[in-house]
RNA sequence: GGGCGAAUAGCUCAGUUGGUUCAGAGCACUUGGUUUACACCCAAGGGGUCGGGGGUUCGAAUCCCUCUUCGCCCA
């Protein structure tokens, strides 16, 4: 067949892709094998493909598509996150623009258009990881919200409440005054901002003392219930017991005195405003003061903003200040950089609030998922260890989970209420359930499902993701069904550090408590993915380079392995389109060594060579070598090493050394034994390569001989690794490297062409095998390797302390120049020899030192000593 | 403010229990070359006081102390 020189990858990357899908290569269901699974870590439904995802998906599919050569049941189990508040903020956004008000519709109409939202916009993102090569169950696609994954939820938070594990609670909870609804800290961002620090001034009651405190929010004053003083702070001793009186609203407050003050910040004196900062909950409920809210659920004041009522909390603070300053309260004004919680969703400013939330007790859950990452048997083993050590800070410290959300779109919160009071609920999975609980905990049978009134609001998205790797087998609902016991617990997890906590140690809290084992063995945690200037990548810097254009210009196998020869797991990826490019170069190297096979006219009747039989048996064993060491980078998760060692291996041992030794002369044919050996050598290669470039790969092997549906090349079976017997032709190849760079090197100096012929003399002190002189013979072009006792004129290079020589017209040798750079050689070896010397000469190191370092310091010396008596012998002979 | 981590070639990083895998890789750079697979190529080469200082040791990139700088997480 006629093969074309150029790789064209877009066209047989979908053609490829189309076939396996076809052919069901994917797809997974429990057999007898060893199950491999992988759960995806479900994107966003809306998203679209970003560089992570890019790095993330390659790494899962390079994982998946081995174990699948390794013949193990894979199965990677895609799908999507519902993404609460990403997403009812996009929707939200979405019907503004149509001039649809959410607050104007009910549930049922809000979620309708939700669900429209998703169900044209959902799953881009999937159909964008198939151009990746992403080898996914797609049968099994799941989403968050499915019903059945719906269902498990709420079974979980019923069974959680029922053990007594979830709580309500009246709690300070940062409040997104734009999403009007709650966030778990982790969602919050902290920035630097620049803003005031007011010092305001308030009366005495029945004095004309006054005490100034300093304040960034003079607008919370109006919620301020008492003054607070350090106890030890004398400057204040006079002020104890009294009351003050807030300026404006001319409330008379208490003036406590706690030890939490710092007497350095400010004034020395505080203000407390127990509704609407977390501190000062805390100093509130110790000193019993009273509660005060001043705003609104949008962060508007309410009524005790006075005649601020209905105005935003920032306009306010403009105004108030203002007017504290024409009454007299504000004594001045100072620049104060604080640090401000924003949402993560909407940007805006968190506001601490105080409200009805339902929580999750985490002490008790968390303690078999610290056990389990910390142990000594390390269930989960996390990659790179350093995040053990986050990991420990978090989870030891860990607050209880605030699991509600003020939103719609997600898991309702399955309590009913049946009356007013506090504890006018029941919990059940449905309402028929909750029903009969009703009618029993209030001793009341006449209670009408109409009676009931279910909680507003939805739950955490995360309380749905955390089951995820159980969830998707359908294990919560049915725990013991074949699938979850087969392919649970999963084998990898591949997932950004910045979910740690949100994610991967809920997952395995949850794995703990419902099935009583971790969800996963090992969690590979990628860097980031970075600019050039070590910038996150983001829409808003515009820095982030377009996903599928990258695919087009060099192909997914080319951004495959560009991605991965960079990132080291746990390090951030600084990404340069560079590393594409030498992506992309592999796989022109790899197609341009298939091309140049296909040309060779293959006979019969000809011999094998002797260069051809040396260079194929030391490939075999370099080979072995190499797989023996990829192995090992990938039990270590070492991706970027293994692709590293596989470049190595195919750009320069195959393509640069084997095909080369091999390479028949111009039209001449290629021997049959050779040819078929490095045909079979090409297929080794080319299962090793494909996890990383899957596309290329089944295309050669496919061109390479005719292969049925069960022959194709990703369920191949990888190469067998052996244990190598003897690695000497190793070393003795690398000995031949130097021999045939030092005749490069004096081809280039003495401006020798290639295609003149040399002749080459040794003087084999080292007795140096034989065995590669054809191969050689062959890379340098040389006519003869002649053995001899002495010098011959000529140029001359050594090796160890074997000295090779090769003639040169008498004009073109400088008998200086020779000098000067073997007296050099000379210098350094003595100077080397020098300090090998003075090591062996101390006794303590000769006492102390191991045996085995003594040794090898006595070989250094005696190769030091041959040297130098051969460049001697050269230096004499030219002088 | 509390915790964790990092600093090695121009860049990105390896370097495991102190000693032949100890100063390495890839990229970038310089020089030369079309040699009938590949210029998206090949070959040869330059380049580092292992952040600074001190200590332990026969021996330190590696262990300890200290300083400097940076990153991340939490409050």
């Amino acid at each position: 067949m006629k093969i074309s020189p150029k790789y064209n990858a877009s066209e047989i990357e979908s053609k490829w892709y189309d076939y396996w899908m076809k052919n069901n290569y994917f797809h997974s269901e429990v057999d007898e094998r060893e199950p491999y699974t992988i759960v995806i870590p479900p994107p966003n439904v809306t998203g679209v493909l970003h560089m992570g995802h890019m790095l993330n998906n390659t790494i899962q599919d390079v994982l998946i598509r081995r174990a699948r050569l390794l013949g193990k049941n894979a199965c990677w189990v895609p799908g999507t996150d519902h993404a609460s508040i990403a997403t009812e903020a996009k929707v939200v956004a979405k019907l503004k623009e149509e001039g649809i008000n959410k607050n104007d519709l009910t549930r049922e109409e809000f979620l309708n258009h939700a669900f429209e939202w998703k169900d044209k916009y959902g799953g881009i993102i999937l159909e964008q990881l198939k151009k990746l090569g992403a080898s996914c169950d797609w049968e099994r696609t799941k989403f968050t919200m499915d019903d059945d994954m719906s269902e498990a939820v709420i079974k979980v938070f019923v069974d959680l409440y029922n053990k007594g594990l979830i709580y309500r609670g009246f709690r300070m909870v940062n409040w997104d005054p734009e999403a009007k609804t709650t966030l778990s800290d982790e969602e919050v961002i902290y920035e630097e901002r620049q803003g005031n620090l007011y010092y305001l001034q308030y009366d005495i009651v029945g004095s004309d003392e006054k005490v100034t405190i300093a304040t960034t929010r003079p607008e919370t004053i109006l919620g301020d219930s008492a003054i607070c003083i350090n106890p030890e702070d004398e400057r204040f001793t006079h002020l104890k017991g009294k009351k003050a009186i807030v300026p404006l609203c001319n409330r008379e407050i208490p003036i406590i005195e706690d030890s939490y003050v710092d007497v350095e910040f400010g004034t020395g004196c505080l203000k407390v405003t127990p509704a609407h900062d977390e501190n000062d909950k805390v100093l509130g409920d110790k000193h019993n003061l009273e509660v005060i809210d001043i705003f609104n659920e949008d962060a508007s004041l309410n009524s005790f903003g006075l005649h601020y009522e209905g105005k935003d909390r920032f306009v306010v603070r403009k105004e108030i200040a203002k007017e504290l300053e024409e009454k007299g309260y504000l004594v001045k004004v100072e620049q104060h950089t604080n640090k401000v919680g924003t949402s993560e969703r909407t940007k805006a400013v968190i506001e601490p609030r105080l409200s009805d939330q339902w929580f999750l007790k985490m002490e008790d859950l968390a303690k078999p998922a610290i056990e389990g990452v910390l142990g000594e048997d390390r269930d989960v083993k996390l990659y790179p260890r350093k995040f053990e050590n986050t990991y420990r800070h978090w989870m030891e410290n860990i607050r209880d989970w605030n699991i509600s959300r003020q939103l719609w779109w997600g898991q309702q919160i399955p309590a009913f209420y049946y009356g007013d009071g506090k504890e006018d609920f029941v919990v059940a999975e449905t309402k028929e359930k909750a029903l009969e609980l009703a009618k029993e905990k209030t001793s009341n049978a006449n209670l009408q499902a109409s009676d009931l009134r279910q909680d507003a609001d939805v739950l955490d998205t995360w309380f749905s993701s955390w089951l995820w790797p159980m969830s998707v087998f359908d294990g919560i609902r049915n725990p013991e069904n074949e699938e979850i016991n087969y392919y649970y617990p999963t084998n990898d997890l591949v997932t950004g550090p910045d979910i740690l906590f949100f994610w991967v140690a809920r997952m395995i809290i949850s794995g703990y408590e419902y099935k009583d084992t971790r969800p996963f063995e090992n969690v590979y945690l990628t860097g980031l993915v970075r600019d050039k200037q070590r910038r996150k990548m983001s829409k808003s810097l515009g820095n982030s380079p377009d996903a599928l254009k990258l695919i087009e210009e060099y192909g997914a196998d080319g951004v495959r392995v560009g991605l991965l020869l960079s990132s080291a797991a746990g390090n951030d990826l600084l990404f340069d389109e560079a590393l594409c490019q030498q992506g992309k170069g592999l796989g022109n190297k790899v197609w341009s060594a298939f091309y140049l096979t296909s040309l060779w006219e293959v006979s019969g009747e000809i011999e094998q060579p002797e260069h051809s039989k040396i260079a194929i048996e030391w490939y075999k064993t370099k080979l072995q070598k190499t797989l023996a060491e990829i192995e090992d980078h990938y039990s270590k998760y070492r991706l970027s090493d293994v692709i590293m060692s596989i470049y190595k291996l195919i750009n320069d041992d195959f393509c640069g050394w084997l095909l080369e030794a091999v390479k028949p002369a111009y039209q001449q044919p290629i021997d049959k034994k050779t040819y078929d050996e490095v045909i079979a050598i090409f297929e080794d290669n080319l299962k090793v390569l494909h996890p990383f470039m899957p596309f290329i790969t089944e295309e050669i092997w496919q061109l390479i001989s005719e292969r049925t549906a069960e022959e194709a090349l990703i369920i191949a079976k990888y190469p067998e690794i052996n244990e190598i017997k003897d690695s000497s032709i190793i070393e003795e190849f690398d000995f031949a490297t130097s021999i045939i760079s030092g005749i490069r090197t004096i081809r280039k100096e003495k401006n020798i062409a290639f295609k003149d012929a040399i002749e080459l003399y040794v003087v084999n002190n080292e007795n140096y095998t034989k065995s590669f002189d054809s191969v050689i013979k062959k890379l340098v072009n040389a006519s003869e390797v002649n053995y001899v006792q002495e010098k011959v004129d000529g140029a001359s290079f050594r090796v160890k302390s074997n000295e090779y020589f090769v003639p040169i017209s008498a004009d073109s040798i400088n008998v200086e120049e020779e000098i000067k750079k073997i007296t050099e050689e000379l210098n350094y070896t003595e100077g080397f020899l020098k300090s090998v010397q003075k090591k062996l000469s101390n006794e303590r190191f000769v006492n102390n030192a191991p045996e085995q370092v003594v040794a090898t310091e006595k070989k250094k010396e005696a190769d030091a000593l041959a040297k130098i008596e051969t460049l001697k012998a050269s230096l004499a002979s030219l002088g």
